[in-house]
DNA sequence: CAAATTTCAGTTCCACTGAGATGG
DNA sequence: CCCATCTCAGTGAAACTGAAATTT
């Protein structure tokens, strides 16, 4: 995914000192790790996220799925697929709107969800380990509010 | 790339308040308006990073340049391919290793260059502008040592 | 009949891999 | 003979698109 190992400092001032190119490099390694340790667990981001989504609202259709979690109708379809096969979310037709699914989490789904939780803090953990309490305070906030601006 | 509009506060504060989730949704914008931009100009990011690591480090070989600009070599072959047609830079035999080509950058790459160097300033001051100059200060030696820490 | 939801197949885009060609 | 470099075709993953099936 365009990391290659790069012997540090080798790349032109002009682009690692450009904001949009930090930013870039610290995604890509929080991507790595965040894939690395769903991965051991033999699952992906899209699995937590819908987990996430399920637990924190309850159930919920699979088009209200897709805004909560940011993903595509198609990955939520396919991603439920996956996770009903491995019985951690249940399908039912919603009574008041037979086009709907409402979707539930099983008490197995709550489970996973809590191991993959844990993955996630240490990813988090691992990813700000160069800055003390104080600063990951300071720059969270700060994150927080560029990201804020998006729509 | 993966963002839907997305109705702000949606998302399950399980992910919202991750600062792997906010970095990425940063570098989605990010990315966005570097996508936009260049196309603006009819090029694309790789064609902004080779020119930018042959205007600040000379003439170099393919390979070199792949590890400047931190891309795969076949990506490095393609790219070359379509700034040479551009005649924005211009490959010669290396005399001491006729193996390699030495890649140099013409004036009207040169010329480009500082035109998608104005875009991607732009993009920095977009991208940014919700914070003050103090805190983009700040924001950015933090993001400096995250960055730095990759390997 | 028009609109919404889910699903599936197909497209597109991107990055990487493997191997051939050239040369040291 | 083996290694390095460049190139290109092919592969695989990820996300999106279009349309069918179902129901309102």
């Amino acid at each position: 995914m365009n990391d290659i190992p790069a012997p540090a400092g080798e790349a032109p001032a002009r682009l690692r000192d450009l904001p949009t190119w930090m930013i870039s490099r610290v995604h890509q390694r929080a991507h790595g790790l965040l894939v690395e340790g769903f991965a051991r667990e033999g699952f992906r981001g899209f699995h937590f996220r819908l987990l996430a989504a399920l637990d924190e609202f309850g159930p919920a259709s699979q088009v209200e799925l897709g805004q909560r979690a940011v993903m595509d109708r198609s990955d939520v379809a396919t991603t439920l697929n996956d996770l009903a096969d491995r019985k951690m979310i249940r399908r039912s037709v919603d009574a008041s709107d037979r086009r709907r699914n409402i979707v539930t989490i099983t008490s197995a789904g709550t489970k996973q969800l809590a191991s993959l939780d844990r993955v996630v803090a240490g990813v988090q953990e691992q990813l700000l380990s160069p800055l003390s309490a104080a600063d990951r305070t300071r720059f969270l906030r700060l994150l927080a509010r560029l990201h804020g601006g998006d729509s």
